[in-house]
DNA sequence: ATAAAGCATAGAACCAGTTCCACAGCAAAA
DNA sequence: TTTTGCTGTGGAACTGGTTCTATGCTTTAT
């Protein structure tokens, strides 16, 4: 493989020269500019990546740390990140680590071997105080809330929206609620946070059998809502963690003829096309702005407002709630 | 950040040492590497992953170039070629292209540029005749068969599994079988090899109506069955380019009552929990098979045979084809 | 006329590693 | 006693880029 120092030689000029051609910057005279062009051509010159980013300082790549990679909630925000990413031309690495604080580690330390020029957290089994320590390492975020670690984030606060909805539901005069959580590491304290937010909104915390834990998929759902509606036949409505695990809820009460709504999250084609409700986390919103901050040079926390979208009976009872908030910015 | 020189004159001892304590290979005696290790520790140092890769001309990376990050095929592929590369102590990216043939050319150029040692070929827009000018700048190799080209392969055949199936139900009496495919992109060439397949098993093209194009998702297969039951109130068999379009076609047979049986593809969650028979493509072992002929120094051809899976009422009327049959190597 | 500004180029240092080669000391074998 | 082989170490060249600085020339402004 030809290199710089090649090319200089057989066009006759110097390394210089040729890289100013190469990146094409500084005064280079047409002449000059073709001879080089030309010698590169009669190698088959092309420029090393590795060397450049050696030299740079700087590879222009990213890292997305994330559980799974199979898992609709991660796959949007992954989606999300690596289509903002490539318009920056930006490399976007998957690293998956199954929620093992090893995987973690080992992803935070090629960080600090410079092998990524920035890390985003998806979603973290390790605490946010050795993920700090790799700060100066460089970019670092996370699509969740930080709270008061330095650390920058875009995230939506699901105490809030969680409250939002289940308001709305209590105002609308419903009162016989079934929920399903995720096995709570998967989005981190999602679970506690929809207890939490039922707790708040109610007075009292979620009535036995009314919450079915360690929902993740579609077939789950189905099974959940059958539980549910076993516990309490006067079931009125389903929020789910997930529009997987809706829709499998909304072909159980399908089949078992049961007038309970369902709503699910992330507005994924499945909720739209079931036409059911659901609490669009925006995902795409938060990728997009995670890759935003990850090289800003000061600590930003971004919160995404989710929207509740309503449909179906829910769209009938229920004003229209799209006013299209903006999103919130935090700057500490 | 200190580098594999500050080390060397804190600790009192030369570069090559320090490298060598670094790399754990030839000689260092005891003492000298405890000195180095603390100044190492005093320093807080860290090798720097690019400078390695470029001195040593290579860089633990491989991409896996692939049209949609979030297609159930591709990711079952990426997943098995990331746990493969994992062990090896390889990094995977994922370079999604959309079957733009741009996007393709660009990460072909990256691999010229050095920034991967090997790129795995999930599926492609591009032609063989493009990507076989690239062999010299790494590891190149592609999920599925190559034919004549000088490039090593993991594959099936599909037209031979596909045929297999079909002859199996040809045999078991069955006449009334309705198709789906993808556009045929998807999985390059996968529908004409099934309409292929077809006219040879039943020596005749698959009758008007039978067909369905365009199924990509589990709404497309509600779409399908209705489709296919309507132009043949007599089908007996739907084969269905996917587990996910199968799952939809069986929830819209159930629906309208109609005994069709359902056969799907891939071997996904869905066709073991709603029992329906399956085409194992067997996607881990392509997905390992393909990373461990990147980097081969000879062209390989593997052919990974696929697995009918019977279950439901196909596994009373069909023998147990269960025999595991050895993996074919074909090396040219 | 002279200083300033702009154009064009080359040289050398720098990024941070690896590795080949030379050399020295010492013990065991010839 | 000489040779051989093993251990331990350092120097320098090498990977392939970028960029700062110096220099000389031309053009323009004062």
């Amino acid at each position: 493989m030809a290199n710089i120092r090649d090319v200089a030689k057989v066009s006759g000029h110097s390394v210089s020269t040729v890289s100013r051609v190469l990146n094409q910057k500084g005064y280079v005279s047409e002449q000059t500019k073709s001879d080089i062009l030309s010698a590169m051509e009669e190698l088959n010159y092309h420029r090393n990546d590795l060397a450049r980013a050696l030299s740079l300082g700087k590879s222009y790549r990213v890292g997305v740390v994330l559980p799974y990679i199979n898992h609709p909630y991660f796959q949007k925000l992954a989606d999300a990140i690596t289509e903002k990413a490539l318009m920056e031309n930006y490399q976007v690495t998957l690293l998956p680590t199954n929620y093992n604080p090893d995987y973690e580690m080992r992803y935070l330390d090629m960080l600090k071997h410079q092998a990524f020029d920035g890390l985003i957290f998806t979603s973290r089994a390790i605490p946010f105080s050795r993920i700090i320590k790799y700060r100066n390492f460089g970019g670092l975020v996370c699509c969740e809330d930080t709270f008061d670690y330095p650390l920058s984030c875009a995230f939506t606060d699901r105490k809030k929206s969680f409250g939002n909805v289940l308001q709305i539901l209590k105002d609308a005069g419903y009162s016989h609620i079934g929920l399903t959580v995720s096995r709570s590491e998967i989005v981190s304290q999602s679970a506690k946070l929809t207890t939490k937010s039922y707790e708040n909104v109610f007075g009292h915390s979620i009535p036995r059998g009314m919450l079915y834990r360690d929902a993740k998929n579609m077939y789950d759902g189905i099974t959940a809502a059958g539980k549910l509606v076993e516990n309490d036949p006067d079931l009125e409505v389903i929020f789910a963690n997930g529009d997987q695990i809706a829709a499998g809820a909304l072909k159980k009460l399908q089949e078992i003829k049961h007038p309970a709504l369902v709503i699910g999250q992330e507005n994924l084609s499945s909720s739209f096309l079931l036409d059911f409700s659901t609490v669009d986390h925006r995902l795409d919103s938060i990728g997009e702005t995670a890759f935003d901050l990850l090289f800003e040079n000061k600590i930003i926390k971004k919160e995404i407002s989710s929207r509740f979208i309503t449909r179906g009976k829910l769209n009938e009872i229920i004003p229209d709630l799209d006013d299209d908030p903006l999103d919130k910015l935090i700057d500490k």
